[in-house]
DNA sequence: AGCACGCCGACT
DNA sequence: GTCGGCGTGCTC
């Protein structure tokens, strides 16, 4: 007996005295010292690639035989024998070398790379073979019942189909079939397996693109012809055409035969840009978010390793699906802080795509209006191609952009609407369009205070304020599941009724709102008002069929939504991501900003921007209001240079964590102690780590700063191994951190 | 990641 | 007297 799915030896005779050839498996485990070892049995074919099954302590997993040679040192008795091979395109010798690649560039253990990329246990199985019935070739009796008959006549000889498919059709009930089953006119047989995925039609007539993005979108196609490795980046302010010419590219990319895969930030919330691409290619093309169920990721991943999927679209982990022949990968608004894992496996899909195509001999192609800095510097060094779409295509220019300030023009006490945006708001809705409020801020109040003693709501796992939500009557922390009640009196003093929301939240704007244009028609956009795709469909198709006036929302207003009837656009607080001493605090808040202002104005009428800030000349706000963003990124560029900051020099974070604080203190400082020195090194700190307690852990931070020519990954692993810690002490270590972590 | 082995509190 | 808490360590 055999476990289905899989091929094991034939024989089954011990392995016998003589040593059997040995074959390192990777397992899907974190194991820090990678790939095991074990004996190939008599009778069983083992080549690298294969997705194998093997004995591990009490249990049998499933691996793939690794690439090397097995440890000749490595005592007989300690192997055991692969059990069997799944049933399952092997993994490419490509996919095998970008799990090495990422896991020793991210200092993680190769099996826990490897388990992004076996994401779908289901995938490794054959597909289930669906049962049905057919006619046999028995003689049929001279006299048949009605609904016999009429069985026997729905299906044509050789045909297959489902019991209770049959039955529907024939107008029978299945106790018929069943019955003609039984008396030998039907036998079964397994329904042959349709397309998983309609392919995509590269020549299905598309939206006509205009000289500028024609041209493009030749550059574009000329490098995918190329079938090597090259990067391009594509830039374009809202509206100029970018997903059409990078879509040109995918099609060139399945002419020739190769896979396509499209990164987005946010696939669950891309509902539009599906659209473009079926008016493009005139199907749907495949996906791969966390939110697909286990069936279709086992067909999604299985119908990818055979091949049977051109264009596929997905969040970051679709980077490490099993393409046989991946030609391009598009990564669209790259600039985008959601492509930076952070947990587990610390990586950041922008930069590993561009590994798995250097690996893959295929196209990147890069796509933001507002690049990351990092992107232009490698344009800049003639590493990346360039290409621009200048013009906002077919429609009106840019929205005009205006800082308005808050010194100047606050908003009433206890407001924050400044009456110059009020006044816009009042005006755009009497004209009939539609207006949109953006703060990048979930709940009522983002603090609570007792005004008697001045007492504030505190996480009390993390180093956050608590943030009340209103709806719920509840007190929340955003970084851990804590929640509590409003308490009627302050915890410290037991003064009754002093506790007091401090400064806006979404749901507060919405109060105010409410309150200033009563007869407008709101729709709230915030993570918590929409819980997925299907209601991030519903409410940009709402706002599309102009059934609502006025948006208010937090980031998730500034993906790629095109609504024609907004034409104004107030940013509550545009200084909200200016504090804190990030490295890319200025450079994040611009882009986040300009997505933003890219909602107003797209059809015939002429968008407006208001952003209230306290600010009005700092480098971001002048940016945005003159649309100059190639200075502001240059003055970027020439602030991190002098101090080696990336992206010219390297950075790696380790955060050590521990329950117990003094634990953690002692650790980071014993880590501080051991830091690597040297010519172009530096180690900054130990501090306390951005948030210093996070879900119940004391966390410290040390970052090591290097020139661009240093090998961080081999000075970190010496580092650690120099320490001796705690088993209660975690170290995280993060290559290239962006933001806080 | 599992699943073992291994030492200290509330139960049939 | 045991059942069981999850701390630590190993799995080719």
């Amino acid at each position: 007996m055999r476990p289905p799915g899989w091929k094991s030896s034939e024989s089954n005779q011990p392995s016998g005295v003589a040593s059997r050839p040995r074959i390192r498996v990777l397992l899907p485990l974190p194991l820090a010292a990678g790939a095991y070892d074990y004996r190939i049995p008599q009778g069983l074919a083992v080549e690298p690639g294969d997705f194998v099954v093997v004995p591990l302590g009490g249990r049998q997993l499933v691996g793939v035989a690794w690439d090397g040679v097995a440890d000749p040192d490595l005592p007989e008795k300690k192997l055991r024998d692969v059990l069997g091979v799944m049933d399952a395109p092997p993994m490419t010798e490509t996919l095998r070398r970008f799990v090495t690649w990422v896991a020793a560039y991210t200092l993680s253990p190769p099996g826990a790379v490897l388990r992004m990329a076996m994401s779908s246990p289901g995938g490794l199985e054959p597909p289930p073979a669906r049962a049905g019935w057919q006619l046999s070739n028995a003689e049929p009796p001279r006299r048949v019942t009605p609904g016999r008959a009429r069985v026997l006549a729905v299906l044509r000889p050789g045909e297959v189909r489902m019991g209770a498919e049959i039955a529907a059709a024939a107008g029978v009930s299945p106790a018929v079939v069943r019955g003609l089953a039984d008396a030998g006119m039907l036998v079964p047989a397994l329904l042959p397996e349709g397309a998983a995925f309609a392919p995509p039609d590269p020549d299905h007539p598309g939206p006509v693109l205009g000289a500028e993005q024609a041209a493009a979108a030749a550059a574009l196609r000329a490098q995918v012809e190329a079938r090597e490795f090259g990067v391009t980046l594509l830039t374009g302010v809202t509206g100029s055409g970018k997903t059409e010419v990078y879509l040109d590219a995918v099609a060139e990319c399945l002419r020739q035969g190769r896979q396509a895969l499209v990164l987005l930030p946010e696939i669950a919330l891309s509902a539009q840009w599906l659209e473009r691409f079926r008016k493009r290619f005139g199907v749907d093309p495949a996906l791969w978010h966390s939110e697909l169920g286990a069936k279709t990721r086992a067909k999604t991943w299985r119908a990818v390793a055979e091949g049977g999927v051109g264009v596929l679209v997905g969040a970051r982990s679709a980077l490490f699906l099993p393409f046989p022949d991946l030609g391009l990968i598009v990564v669209d608004e790259e600039h985008e802080t959601a492509f930076k894992q952070e947990e587990g496996v610390v990586y950041h899909a922008r930069d590993m795509a561009v590994v798995r195509a250097r690996l893959a001999q295929a196209s990147v192609v890069l796509v933001s209006a507002t690049p990351s800095l990092e992107t232009l510097t490698n344009v800049e060094s003639g590493r990346y191609r360039h290409l621009d779409l200048p013009e906002r295509h077919g429609a009106a220019g840019m929205a005009v952009v205006e800082a308005l300030d808050l010194r100047k023009t606050p908003p009433e006490r206890g407001r924050f609407l400044a009456p110059p945006l009020v006044e816009a708001i009042r005006d755009t809705l009497a004209r009939g369009e539609q207006a949109m409020l953006f703060l990048n801020r979930r709940g009522y109040a983002p603090l609570t205070l007792c005004r008697a003693c001045g007492h504030r709501m505190r996480c009390p796992n993390c180093t956050a304020w608590l943030v009340e939500h209103r709806a719920q009557k509840r007190l929340q922390c955003h970084h851990c599941g804590h929640a509590e009640p409003i308490p009627p009196i302050c915890p410290e003093c037991s003064a009754p009724g002093t506790l007091t929301p401090v400064g806006p939240g979404v749901e507060r704007v919405v109060e105010e709102a409410t309150a200033l244009f009563p007869d407008a028609r709101r729709i709230v956009m915030a993570s918590d008002t929409i819980p997925g795709p299907a209601a991030a469909a519903a409410a940009a198709a709402a706002i599309s069929d102009r059934q609502v006036d006025l948006i208010i929302g937090t980031q998730i207003v500034a993906k790629g939504w095109h609504f024609p009837g907004l034409t104004l656009v107030g940013v509550v607080d545009a200084d909200l991501g200016l504090a804190g001493g990030d490295l890319r605090a200025a450079e994040r808040t611009l882009q986040l900003l300009h997505q933003v202002a890219g909602r107003a104005g797209r059809a015939e009428a002429p968008g407006r921007v208001l952003m209230q800030t306290f600010n009005p000349d700092h480098p971001v706000m002048q940016a945005l209001v003159s649309g100059d963003f190639d200075a502001f990124m240059q003055a970027e560029a020439e602030g991190r240079r002098p101090g080696h900051w990336p992206p010219f020099g390297r950075l790696a974070a380790l955060v050590v964590s521990s329950e117990d604080e003094r634990e953690a203190d002692r650790a980071a400082r014993d880590l501080g102690l051991a830091a690597p020195r040297g010519e172009g090194v530096e180690v900054l700190g130990p501090a306390p780590a951005p948030l210093a307690l996070l879900r119940g852990r004391h966390r410290r931070r040390l970052l090591l700063k290097a020139r661009k020519d240093v090998q961080v990954q081999p000075l970190i692993r010496e580092w650690l191994d120099r320490v001796v810690l705690p088993n209660s002490v975690r170290v995280q270590v993060d290559v290239d951190p962006v933001g806080f972590m």
